[in-house]
DNA sequence: TATTGACTTTGAGTATACTCAAAGTAGTAT
DNA sequence: ATACTACTTTGAGTATACTCAAAGTCAATA
């Protein structure tokens, strides 16, 4: 039988949380409030962050920034806890929030498009004068010639 | 001197405006209660949408899907409603903003290329069993492999 | 022992972006 | 004339995601 020489995992405290995960103190205990997070450890009725937990934010951070609702995320975190059998259920959640991550990022590239048109339209304005839009056509087809890109409205 | 031959231009009801800009009619009413929209005809006390607004309407679709908040949006028609002096002003916050969506774009990507690794753990896990997360880096030197993808963390 | 500082809870408040309900009006169809 | 439809306004309500203030607790340092 092997001997447990695991070191007594590192806590932190909220304030070093806070810090290493990048949310305000205020954000980690309303996650907590709502059962975003849970399993934190207390102290003196402090919360103690353990490393899994900070890995835990780390994956929220991740999850917030393709745009998945809290709710969301409060979902998987429970799948996440209930073991090894939730495995199909959190993978197919992933494989329709990559989805619309996917959506997003195509959304994203077409708002950038136009805003691309915008701002080169405003920049040879400047230069030569307000640029008429009567034949937006062909404003377009110089846009694209001029920069090379491909641009269609 | 040219005679003016331009039709009467067509106006739109907000029924009809919210079905060609796919907002509701109580979105464009709360758009232009919020000084967002302004210039929207009235006849007999009800809304006539010009075309000219109809565009601002479709501006504001593409200035929301990269993140502008309404307050933003409303300040850049404030700019164009001034008139063609605040050209460069205009130029100044399309280009800001174009930074704030490459921002955005770098992110989500990130967080893709996050998903992606999930997904895949996702999947092989079923496939073989749990892969043990011990050795992250030898974890995603196999998935780099095996997806021909790019990934560290 | 007293003070300091880092925490705690409870409950309310804020910002953003809508969303809805209720009561009223104006023009058209039967 | 009456009903119907498509609007109108006012004011309140909702969802999401925090954010803050006030009063209290606990352990360590001066």
């Amino acid at each position: 039988m092997k001997t447990d020489i695991r070191q007594a995992e590192r806590l932190y405290s909220i304030t070093e949380a806070a810090k290493i995960t990048g949310f305000t103190a205020e954000t980690l205990r309303f996650y907590e409030r709502e059962g975003i997070l849970s399993g934190v450890l207390r102290q003196d009725g402090r919360r103690r962050f353990s490393e899994a937990n900070l890995r835990e934010i780390q994956i929220l951070t991740y999850m917030k920034k393709t745009g998945m609702s809290l709710k969301e995320i409060k979902q998987y975190f429970a799948l996440f806890r209930q073991g090894e059998r939730t495995f199909a259920k959190r993978l197919a959640l992933l494989r329709e929030h990559e989805k619309e991550v996917q959506r997003q990022m195509r959304e994203l590239e077409r708002s950038a498009a136009h805003l691309a048109f915008k701002i080169w339209y405003y920049e040879t304005s400047l230069k030569e004068g307000a640029l008429s839009f009567d034949d937006r056509e062909a404003l377009i087809a110089r846009y694209c010639r001029e920069t090379g890109r491909i641009y269609s409205m």
